[in-house]
RNA sequence: GACCCUAUCGUCUAGUCUGGUCUAGGACACAGGAUUUUCACUCCUGUAACCCGGGUUCAAAUCCCGGUGGGGUCGCCA
């Protein structure tokens, strides 16, 4: 039963990171969901750092995650950032919080304090296992009334029922669940518990988050209950995957948002790329910018099964998002992959322009336009000869080139196309390609004359040379 | 193992709620062709899927039941 989405008086969401590793994609997926949930119903939205796990956080991470966020275009309305500070949004800051809630919970006897052995609990775990049995906390503390210890929540044994507003109605067992542990001590929450506290405290509405958070729903239900907190909508997005089908964060590769950023994909491919894994727009449209999902997205059409993340998607939707570029604009995205040069502003953007059509990523241009920057080439004669031209051919076809574009005056893309044509006649490859792999050295590359005004008559004609020469 | 989620081309997906118009549509990838000196771009064409078995029905990719496959979760991580 897929529930109708009501709109509440005020629509919030959450991005929450933990700053343990880079950003990650995945992570970036499901906080684009959000946002454009956020956006399309007119909500808002907070980041929120949930660092309780103090000794794998680090700062660095959080500023990834910022900076990440930024370059997707990805903004929230309340968040870290704003005002240079953390704030109130970094969980590692609301100790204060948290104990007061978890002091309310111990006094009402809701939770208590186990200080069972670490060890025998693994143990214990191990041996319900092997005997079929779903693991779980047998209560040994239970009414020990300890003073001190990690903090369990008292789980009653029930059904717990919530609606995803992407999968409907699920039911899960409470009775199989046994006393989850929220706190390490009363100055550490943990991660479940700290989330319920924040979701209120921030007054979210709704929890977007990944399938893998399924399993965890019932447990910040039953800490809503225990705590006396309001309900709240919870959708679970289909899990992005590997080739092999699985979870996508259990992967050691290309996780990270940075590594796609360093590797030359631009935001707009990556976040069309992403909203596709998992979402259609009911309609044969693929390409959308970031501020047309903003207007179309909606949770009704999120798919329920996984989506393989397929690089050679993201390369096609990357490669069609700068040919869209503007040259200047692509030339500015494509500075740092160039090697250090001292050629004018307008030289480098006609390179550029020559590679567009070529490149599927930004950092393709550094291959593709490396004999641009060259001094000497570096190719094998053999790859001068077109079709079945010897050797004499060949250098009688470069030596008309260089007799020909040495009269030439003017030294444009067309004038230089037209002498050559008028000069090869039928045979236009017998000119062009041993021409070609003159200047460029290379057996595929952007048309000859187009690279011969971008290099100049002087370096043309050395380049010519420099073939006829070769041994 | 227990519990939960899930199932249309190799991949992302439309269609499923409201059964017929689905000889199952689109995109990526792949193959072939056109164009081109080459590559790329662009255009055209093609290959390719309803997990299986029952049932309901005049009719099932669509509804029901049962299998099977895949995934996720079972932390003093998040």
């Amino acid at each position: 039963m897929k529930k109708k989405i009501e709109v509440p008086k005020k629509i919030r969401l959450r991005f929450p990171p933990s700053p343990t590793g880079l950003l990650h994609i995945g992570n970036a997926r499901t906080i684009l969901f959000n946002y454009l949930f956020a956006k399309k119903m007119g909500g808002e939205t907070v980041l929120r750092i949930e660092d309780t796990d103090t000794e794998r956080s680090k700062l660095e991470y959080v500023q990834n995650i910022i900076d990440e966020l930024h370059w997707l275009g990805l903004d929230w309305n309340e968040g870290p950032d704003i005002g240079g500070k953390f704030g109130p949004y970094k969980q590692s800051q609301r100790t204060d919080i948290y104990k007061r809630y978890l002091e309310q919970l111990l006094a009402e006897k809701k939770a208590y304090y186990c200080n069972c052995n670490a060890e025998e609990l693994e143990a214990k775990r191990q041996d319900q296992q092997s005997r079929g049995l779903a693991p779980k906390y047998d209560g040994t503390c239970r009414d020990k009334n300890n003073t001190s210890g990690v903090i369990r929540l008292r789980v009653p044994s029930k059904k717990v029922v919530f609606v995803d507003l992407i999968r409907g109605e699920i039911e899960s067992d409470a009775g199989l669940m046994g006393d989850i542990v929220i706190a390490r001590h009363i100055d550490s929450a943990l991660y479940h518990f700290a989330v319920v506290v924040d979701d209120y405290e921030m007054q979210i509405s709704h929890i977007i988050r990944g399938e893998d958070h399924i399993a965890n729903t019932p447990k910040h239900i039953l800490l809503q209950e225990a705590l006396g907190f309001p309900k709240l909508e919870y959708a679970h997005l289909p899990l992005m995957l590997n080739a092999d089908k699985s979870k996508m964060s259990k992967r050691a590769g290309d996780v990270a948002v940075s590594d796609y950023h360093q590797a030359g994909y631009l935001p707009e491919a990556l976040i069309n790329f992403m909203v596709l894994l998992g979402w259609n727009p009911g309609t044969e449209q693929e390409i959308f910018s970031l501020k047309e999902l903003e207007k179309e997205f909606s949770l009704e059409k999120v798919q329920k099964s996984g989506a393989v993340f397929n690089v050679q998607k993201l390369d096609f939707m990357n490669g069609l998002y700068i040919r869209q570029k503007s040259v200047p604009a692509l030339t500015k995205l494509c500075a740092s992959f160039l090697p250090e040069h001292n050629l004018p502003a307008k030289t480098v953007e006609k390179i550029v322009a020559s590679c567009q059509g070529r490149m599927k990523k930004l950092s393709d241009i550094t291959e593709l336009a490396d004999f641009f920057l060259k001094e000497k080439l570096d190719y094998d004669t053999a790859l001068l000869a077109w079709d079945k031209m010897n050797r004499e051919q060949v250098k009688d076809a470069l030596l008309l080139c260089d007799k020909i574009l040495r009269g030439l005056e003017k030294w444009e893309v067309a004038a230089i196309q037209e002498v050559l044509e008028k000069a090869a006649g039928e045979n236009k490859g017998q000119i062009f390609w041993p021409f070609r792999i003159a200047l460029s050295g290379k057996k595929a590359s952007a048309p000859a004359p187009e690279i011969a005004e971008i290099l100049g008559k002087e370096k043309t004609l050395q380049r010519i040379q420099d073939a006829i020469d070769k041994k």
